[in-house]
DNA sequence: ACGAGGATAGTCAAGTATGACTATTCTATA
DNA sequence: TATAGAATAGTCATACTTGACTATCCTCGT
C-alpha cells in the first residue's frame, strides 16, 4: 500500500491533479511499472485526505460536473520523502504469482507443459516489445522502466532455457 | 488471488494435511516464493471449502484439541489442474512495488540516494545468499526458486550499474 | 513437580483492492 | 441535427489480506 501511496504523492508533487487525470496518466504511462486500479487509486486518495497528506478543491470547468482537484500538502510532502526513502532502500524477493505455476508444473504431461511454457514464452516476448515501444520518458520512471525490461528479459531467457530442458 | 488457491489446492493435491501443517511448509520451504500469509490461507481454505474444492474433516489426536483436516476433493483436482493450466501460461509483467521508488529516487539529493541505493543493494544481495543456501528441493518448486534467484540477481545486476551511473 | 517458553491451531477486526456500475458531457458523422 | 460512442469523473458492494490476538498442549531444565 505505501507504494501505492508514494506514487501518487509523487505524482501530486509534481502537479495538482484530478481523479481522472491522475488515473489517466497511470494508465497511460506506468501501467508497466504499477498496477495501481482507478478504484484503489480514489479509495487510497480520500485516506490520504483523511490523514492530511493532500487536500482537495472542488473545481467547475464550463459545465461539467465539479471534480476534485487533489493537491499535496506540506506534511504530504514530508511523507513523501520518508516514504520514498524506506522503499528506495528496500528489497523485497520479487515475489510474483507466477512462480506459484512454476512448482507444480510437473503435473501436466510434457506435452501439454511444453505448449503452456511456450504460450507463457510468447507472452513475455508481447510484453517485452510493448515495453521497448515506449518512448523514453524524459523523467525518472525510466528507471522503473529500464528494471522492468532488465526483469522481463531474465525471466524470459531463463524461461527458455526451461524449455530446453523440457526435452 | 488464483495463485493462492493454485498453492493450497497443489500442496493439498499431494497430501492431505491441516492448517497448521500448510503454513508451517510454506513458511519454512516456500517464503521465497510465495507471500500467502497464515491468515489468508485459512480464510482461502475455508473459502474453498463453501466451493467444495477441498474437503474438512475433524481430527483428535490425543489429547490436543480438535483441528481440521483438509483435503481436495475431486472437482478440487479439476479445478486445480485448470488453475495450473492457465497460470502457467501466463506471463505478467513483474510489477513489483520496489520499481515505484526508483521512478522518484532523483528527488533525493545524490548523496542520500546512493546511500538508499547501496542498502538496497545490500538487501537484495542478503536475499540471494539466503537463496543460495536453501538445500534443492527435490519437487518442481526448484523451477520457483530458481526463477527466483535468476530475477534476483537479474535485479542486483542493474542495480549495480545503476549506481555506476549515480556519479 | 512445575513454570517458562515453544509448538500447535487457529480467529477476528480492520485495512485494502477492484470489477462492475452509474451518470454526465462532448464530438464526429450520417 | 439527432445520436452513437468516446471522454470525463467517479462510486460501491464485495472480496481479499493481514497484524495482532487467543488459547491449549507439550517438553525440558531446575
Amino acid at each position: 500500500m505505501d507504494h501505492h501511496a508514494l506514487l501518487l504523492l509523487g505524482l501530486l508533487k509534481n502537479q495538482a491533479q484530478h481523479g481522472y487525470q491522475l488515473n489517466d496518466f497511470i494508465e497511460k504511462n506506468l501501467a508497466r511499472v504499477t498496477n495501481l486500479k482507478k478504484a484503489t487509486a480514489y479509495a487510497l486518495l480520500e485516506r490520504l485526505r483523511e490523514s492530511g497528506l493532500v487536500a482537495v478543491k472542488l473545481e467547475q470547468e464550463g459545465n461539467r460536473p465539479p471534480r476534485k482537484v487533489y493537491a499535496i500538502t506540506k506534511s504530504g510532502e514530508t511523507e513523501f520523502l520518508e516514504l520514498l526513502r524506506t522503499e528506495l532502500c528496500n528489497a523485497e524477493p520479487i515475489s510474483s504469482p507466477e512462480s506459484t505455476a512454476l512448482m507444480f508444473m510437473t503435473e501436466l504431461e510434457p506435452d501439454e507443459r511444453i505448449d503452456c511454457l511456450n504460450t507463457r514464452l510468447e507472452k513475455l516476448n508481447q510484453h517485452i516489445a510493448n515495453l521497448e515501444n515506449i518512448p523514453t520518458h524524459k523523467s525518472a520512471v525510466n528507471f522503473a522502466l529500464e528494471r522492468q525490461m532488465v526483469l522481463l528479459k531474465a525471466d524470459r531467457d531463463w524461461l527458455i532455457g526451461v524449455l530446453e530442458r523440457q526435452q
